[in-house]
DNA sequence: AGGCTATTTATACACTTGCACAACAACGCC
DNA sequence: GGCGTTGTTGTGCAAGTGTATAAATAGCCT
């Protein structure tokens, strides 16, 4: 009667990665309260006692999925900039666009990150891998804005790079998250479309096709 | 020995109210996760008895909470596009500053907002009472900048007003998040003047040469 | 003052939680 | 093939969870 359970062994790399994949799927879905160490290991098609044999306690699991998260999305966002032949303009636009535009508008990443940063307030390990990720998303902005003004013989000065910096920043972090929250209410490439204007506005670039008084 | 605690017998709007701060204070500090009926209670200063006395349940209770929570949050942004006798563009310059400075920049209201937001994905009737209230604060802004414009003599058809609406609404969030997350990395008013401005430069408005703060 | 009643406390209960640990079995190595 | 290592399972446990319910008492009405 009593069949112990078959089971396969893991590499320890590829274990670890279903796990905090598994924790990352179980706090998208039923929040950080209902990732427990039971349907985390259910998820992850092994036993809830595994978990301490892979990680020291569940926060630390939590841990390690939150900076997974944090590396990906970062990833992914700079991505966008690495294109070579490009100029300056076209990248910042290619930028936006990859920020507003799927895989990085998604409704369960931004599950993620704001049930991880709704506890940044309380915990300040999480508050300082924050602000590490927005500081450097916010240098790749202020670089490329250096170059693109630098393209239309602009010498801006630290300050005003700093500002224009932080209001594109904003913006695509205010259109991401409507995406994310409501992106059907959007048609496809308008998020991207009402990013760049808007970005090309902050700079003061002349709109290129102009319709728009 | 067994001597019962002295108690007060409180209005019901009052418990009520206390209850809901209480759980507000605890989500904010300890997350869903935190947030028990016991902890709840000792924050009230009651036994946790007494919140089903008043709550069907503690999930009715964390419904409650949230909807004050975003009663409260609009209807402090609301506020600021109240004064009769300004020009538009300035009530539209004091509704970005309302809600780039304090009480709306406020660590704890982000960390509660992204709490409970986290799980709209999870969570229709959560992602119903965002979706209302979203729609209802780019009204409020939809309005303003109808208004700016037409002062302005400038008669914008419905998409592009839309789209203004949506680019502003996403400054206002994305600088907001940043001055939640990161108050200190900028100087006081800082942060409302990078938004005028990023707010004017959308809506192709001439800078303003003088003294705004 | 003395009851009446609704508010409040206190206790109980079934269930879940994270973690500890012993038994087991999959897989590499000889 | 047998064997040892260790990844993996299963069970147990104390603490904590939401909820149910009985007992107590504060405050109003007369």
């Amino acid at each position: 009667m009593n069949a112990r359970r078959k089971f396969r062994r893991e590499g320890e790399e590829r274990r670890r990665q279903d796990l905090i994949d598994a924790t990352l799927d179980s706090v998208a879905e039923h929040g950080l309260e209902g990732a427990t160490v039971r349907t985390i290991a259910l998820r992850a098609g092994v036993t809830a006692g595994l978990i301490r044999h892979y990680f020291p306690g569940k926060e630390d699991l939590l841990q390690e999925a939150y900076a997974a998260l944090m590396s990906r999305m970062t990833e992914q966002a700079k991505a966008a900039l690495a294109m070579e032949d490009a100029s300056p303009r076209q990248r910042l636009a290619a930028f936006v666009t990859a920020n507003l535009n799927a895989p990085i508008i998604d409704q369960r990443v931004f599950s993620l990150w704001a049930t991880f940063i709704g506890r940044a307030g309380a915990d300040p390990t999480l508050a300082r891998a924050h602000r590490e990720g927005y500081l450097g998303f916010r240098n790749e902005v202020e670089t490329v804005v250096a170059e693109v003004l630098a393209a239309e013989q602009r010498k801006p000065d630290a300050a005003e790079l700093r500002h224009h910096a932080i209001a594109i920043n904003a913006i695509i972090d205010g259109l991401w998250i409507e995406g994310c929250l409501a992106g059907e209410m959007f048609s496809p490439g308008e998020l991207a479309a009402i990013g760049i204007k808007a970005v090309e506005a902050e700079l003061g670039l002349a709109q290129e096709r102009g319709e728009d008084q």
